[in-house]
DNA sequence: ATAAATAAGGACAAATTTGTCCTTATTTAT
DNA sequence: ATAAATAAGGACAAATTTGTCCTTATTTAT
């Protein structure tokens, strides 16, 4: 479904939200060793991210490193996507055919169609917060705790 | 959501059970012209899936090409997925999480399943058959036609 | 002022996906 | 028997994704 760049966007983006505060920051070696990502890489991903601040903030220096405003918090799980430029899920056609519309279908095209919005909904109606809280209260999880702790 | 490989070989496959019978087969150059894909790749990938003749069938010389049976066309889109090994999308975590399950879920887990479950049951219970019937009674289309004819 | 800690970012490399081109094998028509 | 038409398949190349490593810029603590 995703590339590895969106899943850890993702998974950074939510762990980010959930340690971090305003006060506590969170440096890229914890990130990518919680979230189970190669930390060069996720550390790019970040730069996408922390652009113009829009999703994630950062600071250097020590106690530097990543966090997320409140305001931030609510964007939605698509908007990360699409700042990564990897939101074709919910553009295009399942075939991939640049001219599939309503008028000129694929042969999937109006089975996937309630698949496709649910899809939509999900994404756009889910906010960093929303996936982090899951994180905190429900029993969510984010990395695969299996490496980190052998013993599960 | 698919790669390129998943796109072209569900769009050849859907062209090829539609246009072709025991007695009327249709070359790579025709198909790979008609559903907007390069020859050669295309070719490569219908190697996949005729491989055993599972799903395409084949016959070189001349009046040769590429042809499904009656019986092929009972395959589930799920199963040609399966095949070129593009089935991820039914069987991974959206966030790319090897340990995600109903007891170590993800924040996204069970708001994603219902969706997931869709898929599944789309791509499993869609037969070559149907999508190519779409193809002949319905008003959906294969190609992009703007390219075969720059008029539409 | 200096050293240490941290993210930013450039250059590169490995892996994978996507694609091309050529030769070989097979089949058919003459 | 031979030529022509076709898929099979190998070798390679280009593009993209995934990843690493090193230097630079910035900030903080002393």
């Amino acid at each position: 479904m995703f590339s590895k760049k969106a899943e850890y966007a993702l998974r950074a983006t939510i762990y980010i939200a959930q340690k971090s505060s305003n006060h506590k920051k969170v440096g890229i070696d914890e990130i990518a060793r919680s979230i189970d990502a190669p930390q060069s890489f996720t550390a790019k991903i970040l730069q996408l991210l922390t652009r113009d601040n829009k999703i994630i903030s950062s600071a250097r220096g020590p106690n530097g490193g990543f966090y997320i405003t409140a305001a931030a918090k609510k964007f939605s799980i698509r908007t990360v996507l699409e700042i990564i430029r990897e939101d074709d899920v919910f553009v295009k056609c399942v075939l991939g055919l640049k001219d599939c519309s309503e008028t000129q279908p694929c042969p999937m095209h109006f089975q996937y169609k309630p698949i496709k919005h649910q899809l939509i909904h999900l994404f756009e109606t889910k906010t960093i917060e929303d996936l982090a809280e899951g994180l905190t209260s429900g029993g969510a999880f984010i990395a695969n705790l299996s490496k980190i702790n052998p013993s599960k």
